[in-house]
DNA sequence: CAGCATCCGCTTTGATACTG
DNA sequence: CAGTATCAAAGCGGATGCTG
């Protein structure tokens, strides 16, 4: 491994997860919890196939993520985060929030996955009504359909279908995005082909965090 | 300049700063606020030259930072953040936070800089006594001398020396940093050749921020 | 001397092919 | 499905040279 060898916090820090992809790793296990590694190359356009295996076994050695093999039946191998892995959520936020206005010149040929939306909403928005019982969201875009489990004041997204979401949200990920992030309402976004059904209140919970 | 083409904010920001060695570049700026381009090369031990004046143009593109051309008396070129380049500070304390555990076990063959005491103090500390009047603190090391302003509840640090500081700690760098920070005893690290003169109280107000 | 630009050998990354 | 193998291209590190 290249290291930068300074007694610096951050330089140590990016000794561990400076390397090209590796953040965006982190991120895919933050949002899938636990991940099979085509479900990892899946959410990584563009990663190759021998970077994402080499990536997976630096973060391993550093005590990142751990790999166990899958019961049996399915016979996989499972990465998910450990302790110290998903401690580097702060850091993954702040780059994020950095980041968030360069999106507004996104070229359109950027690749998008429906299970993004999870981040930005977990990072930037928040319970508008914390007492009130918990509500589900399920949100489908064109690949994976993900729940945001709104309740006491938090915001939690899984990758996955609800049983019985008290709303729907459909249509390209871009546009939910917007919908969900309150860049635009949802009447005007019907034109760009989101669709929602069912209780409108479940969208009135989301509320800007600061 | 490569980039991840992902609709992601994180993808977005790793594009502008996820190079090698840029991030490590703003933060020399972040703690020189203006810098020549030696000075910088100073504080990045291991860095190529060609990589650096690549890097500063990249990130004058890239709106972080600008460059200056000093006036007619020394004939140098100065960069600087831009505000959007200052902008960067939460995500390099999210990363420095969670890279600090690292220094712990940190070869002896790391480079040390002086002035980079700075900012871990800055990030990690806090004025422990808010209302009283401002004091300085002058820290010395192998090289350049760094000042810490602590009051109003804040703590600043700037390259070079104060006129009248209320005190003057010097050694070895990691040393006096394990005594900034708290880390150990005036009183042990004596033994590994830190010297304190002036007022004790300065070192008194320092405390670690939550 | 400050601020690069050039050249060269090495390492990392990317694209594709291949295997249990 | 879950990777490993291969190889070309790009990036990086170090040295050196050039220009005000």
């Amino acid at each position: 491994m290249r290291t930068y060898g300074q007694f610096c916090a951050l330089a140590k820090a990016l000794d561990v997860v400076g390397d090209r992809w590796t953040l965006l790793i982190v991120r895919e296990l933050m949002l899938w919890k636990r991940a099979r590694y085509t479900e990892l190359k899946s959410g990584l356009p563009g990663i190759a196939s021998n970077l994402l295996s080499e990536r997976l076994r630096e973060l391993e050695e550093a005590g990142i993520l751990t790999r166990e093999d899958a019961p049996p039946p399915v016979a996989a191998t499972l990465y998910a985060l450990t302790e110290r892995g998903r401690s580097l959520a702060p850091a993954i936020r702040a780059l994020g929030r950095w980041g968030a206005p360069l999106l507004a010149q996104a070229p359109k040929t950027d690749e998008v996955r429906g299970h993004w939306v999870g981040l930005p909403v977990e990072l930037y928005m928040t319970d508008a009504k914390p007492t009130a019982p918990p509500m589900t969201l399920q949100v489908r875009t064109a690949d994976y359909p993900v729940t945001l489990r709104i309740g006491n004041g938090e915001i939690e997204s899984e990758i996955g279908t609800a049983a019985r979401p008290d709303a729907t949200i459909s249509g390209p990920a871009r546009e939910v995005l917007r919908v969900l992030l309150k860049r635009t309402t949802l009447a005007k976004a019907k034109a760009s082909g989101v669709t929602y059904r069912g209780d409108r209140s479940v969208l009135a919970r989301l509320k800007p965090a600061a």
